[in-house]
DNA sequence: GCCAACGTTGGC
DNA sequence: GCCAACGTTGGC
């Protein structure tokens, strides 16, 4: 059904094999609380940020699965693959200046019978290059991204968990009124790569466990 | 900088 | 396949 030949627009899913090599960070992206003691006056302003804990953002991003699907993302060299191809700037710039390494990503099957959540994912490289505008045989190919001025970002993505059932397109927009109610995916379909904030994430995550009734 | 024409996304 | 929403392009 989908042409997997089409040009130009914001194509959301990464189709070209990692060739990054996807180093797990090195992390500091999960421990690092650090534990002081409490009862001593600390000098603030030179050791201690309290404010520390990594700063995780969540972010939705949207793959068509016949293009690239969450078991292509599994498939993938360390379960890992760049997110190449998005050609719409404000999808391109949350990559490129928002992204961080160890933010969490909702991925997101669109464009196909059951749209919906599958899995949640992780972020492992921050923006850089999307090589694939650079190739002209390539059909992200953009003539106006060179490598000394690329215009498009990417980055690279990491598989975390399948979630344990579909959250459907149609049953988050059960909750357009409520709960989701500011969700970007409920209000601009066609963003591919948008940001979730904390609330949705974890209404979201309860209804991933939530049983659907028989019906 | 406006805006009409055009192209794409993506649910249905 | 249809088509609404919306982004991009380009003439002026």
């Amino acid at each position: 059904m989908r042409a997997l030949t089409q040009q130009t627009t914001e194509k959301t899913a990464p189709k070209s094999k990692a060739d990054s090599k996807p180093k797990k960070a090195k992390t500091t992206a999960t421990a690092s609380k650090k534990v002081f003691k409490s009862e001593e006056k600390k000098d603030v302003s030179t050791s201690s940020a309290p404010e520390e804990g990594p700063r995780t953002s969540v972010w939705l991003m949207k793959s068509e699965p016949d293009t690239f699907s969450i078991d292509a993302l599994i498939n993938s060299p360390d379960s890992t693959s760049h997110w190449d191809g998005v050609r719409n700037h404000e999808a391109k710039n949350l990559m490129k200046n928002l992204m961080k390494v160890g933010d969490r990503v909702l991925f997101y099957h669109s464009n196909t019978k059951e749209p919906g959540i599958v899995a949640l994912a992780e972020i492992v490289r921050e923006g850089y290059p999307d090589h694939t505008a650079f190739d002209p045989k390539s059909e992200y190919y953009d003539e106006k991204s060179t490598k000394e001025d690329p215009r498009w970002f990417m980055v690279d993505v990491k598989f975390t968990r399948k979630f344990k059932r579909i959250v459907t397109l149609k049953e988050l927009q059960q909750y357009k009124d409520k709960e989701l109610s500011g969700m970007k995916l409920l209000n601009r379909g066609r963003l591919s790569v948008q940001p979730v904030t904390d609330q949705e994430m974890d209404f979201i995550l309860c209804l991933e466990q939530q049983e659907l009734k028989e019906g």
